[in-house]
DNA sequence: CTAGTTGCAAAGAGTTTGCATGGCG
DNA sequence: CGCCATGCAAACTCTTTGCAACTAG
């Protein structure tokens, strides 16, 4: 287990706490965090916290090319994610827009929702009112 | 636009289909079709008839890289299966549960939503009421 | 001293791009 | 002949790993 030098640990939390609405790129938690932060060590520490259950991982498309994006808390029921395929933004559902599927699930399917680990594609607000295509 | 020499995306097009069910990688479809298609046929066909909603491109994580996967067909919000966690049975979201989760999308998150090829967890209404623990 | 963590740089995996080639109209 | 898709390989982006140095207990 890590349990020695972990100051870096906790700051890498401790960002991802400070924006918990956003899933960031581990480029964004490096730059945020240097040169207290290596690289390396966003990777290695990421990789131990997503295993502890700390810290949520997920895939995303980027500008270039693709590539993970993390958030603080534990992956439960209604973590959907949502990513504009435009610029790449990704964030969580809302709880209104979770809960009124939720219950159309339930009322129309049947099925109550249990763990929706995925990530929907769309063009958000920004995207489509900047015009862009 | 291309429409010159198509044989190709053609091939990679039918290729997709023969195996609707799956998200295939680049690499599958690069090793499926090799020699005949380069790998850099297969990417940028890909890219190409995703443009022309032909296919639908996913990012996915794989054992040491994150990378993308496709899949014939164009994107739509019925595209999200529901899965029960006790007896396994997996369906198709209702278009009315979609519609109801894509306009929670729009008004609340303010996102339009493109494409959503993801797997829910669930506990259906048979499950729920007979009780199969 | 021992074991865990870090930084650096190189290695990897996957995707995109520049450029010359070759096929189609 | 002109246009554009193709192939190859190099460039690129992001992530992981090897290794020596360093830190806490």
């Amino acid at each position: 287990m890590r349990a020695y030098k972990t100051e870096q640990r906790a700051s890498i939390l401790r960002y991802l706490e400070s924006r918990h609405d956003a899933c960031v790129t581990a480029a964004e938690i490096a730059s945020a965090l240097f040169p207290s932060v290596s690289k390396s060590a966003v990777y290695r520490n990421l990789a131990d916290l997503e295993s502890e259950g700390k810290v949520i991982r997920v895939v995303a498309a980027g500008d270039r090319a693709v590539s993970y994006r993390f958030q603080a808390g534990h992956a439960c029921a209604g973590k959907i994610h949502i990513s504009c395929v435009r610029c790449g933004k990704t964030e969580h559902v809302s709880p209104n827009a979770a809960a009124s599927f939720e219950r159309a699930l339930r009322e129309t399917d049947g099925f109550s929702l249990n763990k929706a680990e995925c990530l929907l594609y769309g063009v958000c607000r920004e995207c489509r009112s900047g015009g862009a295509g």
